[in-house]
DNA sequence: CGACTTATTGATGTCCGTCAATACGGGTGG
DNA sequence: CCACCCGTATTGACGGACATCAATAAGTCG
């Protein structure tokens, strides 16, 4: 039984992309692009590719949208600051997945590379400009916006009502989800404790002891502090399920 | 000083409406509907009314999203449960607000009458027919959905850097920005208390004690359990900012 | 190799959850 | 009109999960 087909299972827990466009109907003509992706590549053939590295800022709260981004390599984290110096990380952005798209003039989020980074800039204005007689790719984003809607979401539900074992499990499935998982159920952890602590509103020490918790109970392991084996997927999904 | 004068100075406090349209440019002509909801009301005129009594669901999980409702009067929650029987409400909405907008087959929360409600119903099938010549109407929809999401991430914010009494103060702003405050800045609450616990990731237990906790701190008066009177803006601003 | 960041672990405190008892309030029926 | 009843709200006592503070270990990059 593999990995792809246990996230499938679990709908709730099933990969959510962050910014993907939900799946076509297999009847649609691929003659002509389909996902937003491929809509802005074909449109924007020469757009700007660009490498960051560990924590520089792409855009920032108060900045213009006039930018869409997709991510080519590495992983971002999207984060709001309080003004008493607070953070809070909204979600990360993992390979191939679409950000800084929003129907709003200026982003209330801030986007930085976690560690280094590449990715592509495409034209909003250019984008908007070919939707203008194209129903098509306006329906796109707000699908897009749509599922990211979701994704916020239960994001709300996981920090609402779980306890730091569950946001762990939850978090860990969601990852693998997305990025999937390698041979022996290994997860990769591009980002630090830190992050993963501001993301589900946890502390730093709180997650190193929960993932000490759960390697203990044999549910996963840890053979360095940027990777994990999913041992007892099982179990995960116990925890992250019973929210 | 007027409440909304102090409202509006601080952005990030300031209504942010659930699933209202963003206002129109000014130079627009006023000959056609311009909203969401006037252009709902414009193409079905004979859109279904409906009053329902108090906890009566109005759609669920798994319900198919072919209605769209505007809240004539009281108050409705949107919820999530959990397998585990938890809830948490993602949000309430008051009068006037557009609810069950959202760009998927299937709805992923369920919607009940807080107190008694009355409420229209209109057809998206038509909206989104209506939509195939006419982009405008997908430009609203996009609006509101985005609006949506970005009360969702300003919520995640509360839930993960937030204590009780930043909760409590944070609610409270965002609930007067949008149902307004009477004289004496009083400030009606339509949901029990465990309503706003179920809301904010605290208990009904807690929820007494912060209300009190405000109340001896002179934050807040509350004449009876359905009503408060916002006594200090200040110091319930500066609460529920040092997020 | 050495300075610095990040991760881990322990000791202690505290906020909030849990359990339990009481008060309130509003609706019903006698 | 009053008494009763049931759901909601409030308050107290207590415990536990997580935060805080602090020290050490493990990477990481120059």
């Amino acid at each position: 039984m593999t990995l792809a087909v246990n996230l499938a299972r679990s709908e709730r827990y099933a990969a959510v992309p962050h910014l993907r466009i939900a799946p076509v109907p297999p009847a649609a003509p691929r003659t002509q692009p389909v996902t937003l992706i491929e809509i802005l590549r074909a449109a924007q053939p020469g757009a700007v590719r660009q490498r960051l590295t560990r924590g520089q800022r792409i855009f920032g709260d108060g900045d213009s949208t006039d930018q869409v981004y997709q991510l080519v390599s590495g992983t971002v984290r999207l984060c709001r600051h309080t003004p008493g110096g607070r953070r809070h990380i909204l979600d990360f952005v993992v390979v191939g997945e679409l950000f800084g798209l929003i129907e709003h003039s200026e982003h209330t989020m801030t986007a930085e590379a976690v560690g280094d980074v590449t990715i592509v800039s495409y034209s909003r204005s250019r984008l908007d400009r070919s939707s203008a007689g194209d129903c098509v790719v306006r329906r796109r984003v707000l699908s897009a916006v749509s599922d990211s809607l979701l994704t916020a979401q239960q994001q709300l539900l996981i920090l609402g009502c779980q306890d730091a074992k569950e946001k762990m499990a939850s978090f860990f499935l969601r990852l693998a989800g997305r990025i999937g998982l390698t041979s022996g159920n290994r997860l990769a952890l591009p980002m630090g404790r830190q992050d993963i602590a501001d993301h589900l509103g946890l502390t730093i020490e709180t997650v190193c002891r929960t993932i000490r918790a759960l390697q203990r109970a044999q549910v996963i392991d840890v053979p360095n502090s940027h990777e994990l084996a999913l041992t007892d997927m099982r179990a995960l999904r116990a925890l992250a399920i019973e929210e």
